[in-house]
DNA sequence: AATAGTGCTTGCGAATTACAAGTGCAAATA
DNA sequence: TATTTGCACTTGTAATTCGCAAGCACTATT
C-alpha cells in the first residue's frame, strides 16, 4: 500500500486523499447499511478484488478510521468496526445516498427510506449513527 | 474519455461512479469556495494535469452536473457553471470540508467558517446554494 | 502578419487496477 | 492423526489509468 502524497491542506482535498476513490466509501456503506463487518462479506457485493480491498481496509486502519479486532464469536476471523472518526464519515455516505437517490436514473432506493432522508436527514442520521455506535463499540455483531 | 460501468443501482455506488475519484469532487470543491470557473482557473489550484481536467469536466458534463457555455466577458473562453444537480451536490462537498476540518490533523480550515459549518450546518449550505444558484444561472461572472 | 491567451489533445513512461491463483493459519471433520 | 474447510490475505501478471511535457487549433489583440 502506497499512502497518497498530500496534495494541499485544504480539509476537502486531505479528506479525498483518504477515501477519494471509487472503493473506499462503498465499504463503509457495507459497514452502514449491510452490517457486512468481515473480509469475506465485504468483498461480495461489488465484486472488489481481495488485494484491493486489502489495500483500503489498511488504509482505513492506518487512518483510524476503522479498528480490526479477533471476532470473539468465530476466533479464526477478524471482525472489523468503525471508530468515532469513521462514524463520522456516516453522514457524508448518507448524502451521497440522497443524491444518488434523487439524482441517478435506475437507481434501486427503497422510496420510503429515500423519502425519510429527504424530509428528515438529521433523525435519521442520528438513528444511524446511534445504532452504529452501540454495536461497533463492543468489538460483538 | 472511457464511462464507468455501472457496478449495481445502489444510489451510492452510482455516485461513486460519478465521483468516487481523487479530482472530480475538487473541481466541485473550485466551483462553490473559489469561484473558479474557466478551464485555466481549474487547472492552477492543486496542479491536475490538463488531461485529467479535461476528462473530469466532460464527465460531468455528460452526467449533467455541469454546463458550458462562451464566456460573455471573454468569447474566447468558456464558463462552466453548476446545474440543478451540480448544486445538489453542495451538501456532499460541505459534508467532507466538516469531516476534514474536525478529523485531520495539519488542515487549514478557517476556524469561524469550521464553528458555523459545525453548529449550523443546514444554514451555511443554504446560503451557499443560494449564492451559487444566482451566479451560475445567468451565464455570468 | 505576428503574438498571446485559452482550451484542449497527444505521446509516453510510471503507477494503479482487476483478475486469477496461491499461501498461511486455525478450526472442523474423517 | 491426517485431511479438509474457511478465512484473510499476498503474489503475479496483463490491462488500464495517471501524470507530466509538449503540441495543436482557435480567437482576440497588437
Amino acid at each position: 500500500m502506497k499512502q497518497i502524497e498530500r496534495r494541499s491542506d485544504c480539509p476537502i482535498s486531505l479528506s479525498l486523499d483518504i477515501f477519494g476513490d471509487k472503493w473506499t466509501l462503498l465499504i463503509l456503506r457495507d459497514f452502514i447499511f449491510f452490517d457486512n463487518r468481515h473480509f469475506n462479506e465485504l468483498v461480495t457485493i461489488e465484486k472488489i478484488s481481495t488485494n484491493i480491498l486489502a489495500d483500503r481496509l489498511n488504509r482505513l486502519l492506518e487512518n483510524d478510521i476503522v479498528k480490526k479486532e479477533v471476532d470473539r464469536n468465530n476466533k479464526s476471523s477478524y471482525l472489523y468496526s468503525l471508530t468515532e472518526k469513521g462514524i463520522d464519515l456516516i453522514p457524508i455516505v448518507i448524502e451521497i445516498y440522497k443524491w444518488g437517490a434523487n439524482n441517478i436514473d435506475g437507481n434501486n432506493a427503497n422510496s420510503e427510506f429515500k423519502n425519510e432522508v429527504n424530509s428528515n436527514f438529521n433523525k435519521v442520521t442520528s438513528e444511524i449513527v446511534d445504532r452504529i455506535k452501540t454495536t461497533h463499540n463492543n468489538g460483538y455483531k
